[in-house]
DNA sequence: GATGAATGAGGATTCATTCAT
DNA sequence: TATGAATGAATCCTCATTCAT
């Protein structure tokens, strides 16, 4: 009956797994699943669990709230993204033309997102403020940093303040694309083809402006 | 127990009508007050008539449910904005530049919105799908209504699935920097400045193609 | 329908009460007979409320949580001793000597105890420290005081700290004969004379010392 | 994996019956941490387990239930006791005179509950009653047992069932003491005075009727 | 109209205990 | 034997809504 895991490194890594993180990913799936058809605030740990399979107490075996569980599919997507897109974004994207850039960004989020809807709704988190703890500025955070290096790359001159505000915007953008696709499921590819209208135009300005060795970028802000 | 209340125009419009509506209007406003707090699903009827200082039974002789609450509050924003800002921007800012259009609207609105922050908890309503039935769409519906007919008139050669993209797309953005300006609020003024930029970028090449009798349409954004 | 209640100096007593009133005392009653049967540990909100033929929400319409139920049995059973015996025992009391006092006190305690058993749950908190917080801490400290006030006249000349001492002392004593007496109940005369035995030995010598003028105080505890 | 353990009186009882001998002392060491915490009826098994460090499963393999844990816990705290103090109390203290009785008693009493304060807690056992079954009247009863002989060797022409009523009230007052002095730890040395001067002087009166072979019966507490 | 009492299903979470491995 | 996963009823408490007064 040998450990599927394999860390040479880790004397003692607990194998506390076979079928308990077998449960926990069923968990999270469930979690996904009950997210997208209810929100957050929505969702019920008991229906967590329903959907899941197993009773209530099983879920708090693996997490010890209802939050931790978003928290944790947070962390899943992120992992799942990076693992299906990353390596190819990481480094080359950064020397694109903007225009690619943002279709090499933006295509693949939104095909991550239609087969991962639950990335929608902790991109938004529960409309109670007060309970946008750790969850959702967690899995927000990630995905800002990400933002703010990309556009930092493209801005090198700027101060920080700006790149985290255009990083900001850029991401609430996305968001904001998300719900137009979510709102007409029939017209997903024109709102794609808007959404990325929208960031193009409003980055490819900032970008002249500190990358003067463009020459030839269509619009200029003030001459 | 006289009324203290005086209402020059409705010379007698029964005691207790007046009455009524002072109490709807209290309770709107308690309402406005506790979503702003704890957002619309974090909002208890029970803590609206508490902060209304009427009890719960009371709040249920003026609205059916809570849902009901939140039309009625959507439908008296509506109607506060128009009264305060409509005519004036009704006809003439039609003809206006779009870069001066978008500061007509968009400060006039981002100000309603500071003074009025239940707007902004109405604008998403709540993260629990399914529960967005009337109320939200009721007024969200409304101010896409406005959006569309303002785009209309600069696109009036678009097919109106397209005029109807871009006012949602519009309306989006919008949103978008309404969750900024609220996610930061130390940074309003560049938040503000930052969403003009984007609505003014994704619409200025919109209305160029389809507007070519405005000779000058290559975007001056503050002459 | 005139208020039952009458408090000339204020204004407005809010008359939540007829009903609310009694619904209170229904509920108090009935934790007392939870208390009672099952202990403060052993005892549920809804097994509480089902004793009192009220549904769970109604019993949280009169009480924040389970240790509020507590504290207001614990104030209610004081003010019910008082009222059936603390003029008596106020003033005249203090006057008498120890053996007769012992009885005046013990004796309608015991009896008190013996119609609200309840007391004796309460004077004894939950076997869980830190749930032992207000509640009983409340109950306790009310009784350790009029102990208390009573020692300190039998022993004028001596520190606080030791009054004090002698108080918790003598409480616990009378705690100690209120278990057997619950453990024993059909001897219940026989402890109730040993409990005061207990009483008037631990007691009489430590009066004497400070009261010299009673001249043939049995015990020398010092020769 | 050799095991640690020495056991010089037991040459070879099994190695399995060794460890398992470890682990239930194990356990019963995590309950005695646990219960002196959070109290009986706050201790879960899982969180004395955890205590352990083993695993929920491994405590219900050497005790049935939560209760099975008390009792033994309780009968290890007496077989301590016993090989601790227990000879020297059990045949030469009962010629004693009561004072030095008393000391004899209380002083290494209080200092075990000190070492063990555990035992504080089985003596109690948890404030819902009909869970007060087996484990804490087997404990309770021994330790009442042990009293009865000692009363019963200074009482002997009295009838068993007020030897037994004396030997109650003399626990009883011994567990208001062990109260007193949990509560009241910065006094524990006044409260172990005042205790035993409860003690002295509801004893000694009883014996001096039913023992007139010792003729200087007037307490001498301390020569 | 207004009040506050009443409801009862449901929510998150716990826990003694059992089972598969 | 030890593990940790699994259970499911029970716990305290909330809330939208209705009802008697």
């Amino acid at each position: 009956m040998p450990d599927q895991e394999q860390q040479p490194a880790a004397p003692k890594p607990r194998r506390r797994q076979a079928r308990g993180e077998r449960r926990a990913a069923q968990l999270l799936d469930a979690a996904a699943t009950v997210f997208t058809q209810v929100g957050y605030s929505g969702a019920s740990t008991n229906a967590i669990a329903r959907e899941a399979g197993v009773s209530p107490g099983t879920l708090y075996q693996f997490f010890p709230n209802k939050e931790a569980i978003a928290v944790e599919l947070g962390g899943r997507l992120l992992e799942q993204w990076r693992a299906e897109n990353g390596q190819a974004l990481s480094n080359e994207n950064l020397a694109l033309p903007l225009a690619e850039m943002v279709d090499a960004m933006v295509d693949p989020l939104l095909a991550f997102n239609h087969h991962n809807p639950a990335f929608h709704v902790l991109m938004h988190g529960p409309d109670t403020p007060g309970q946008v703890t750790d969850a959702f500025h967690l899995f927000h955070g990630a995905v800002l940093t990400r933002i703010e290096e990309i556009i930092a790359s493209y801005l090198p001159s700027s101060p920080k303040s700006e790149v985290s505000r255009v990083a900001n915007m850029t991401l609430a953008l996305f968001k904001a694309g998300l719900d137009l696709i979510a709102a007409h499921p029939d017209e997903r590819v024109e709102y794609q083809r808007e959404l990325k209208k929208v960031l193009f135009r409003y980055l490819d300005p900032l970008l002249c402006v500190s990358a003067p060795e463009s020459p030839d970028s269509p619009p200029q802000q003030s001459p």
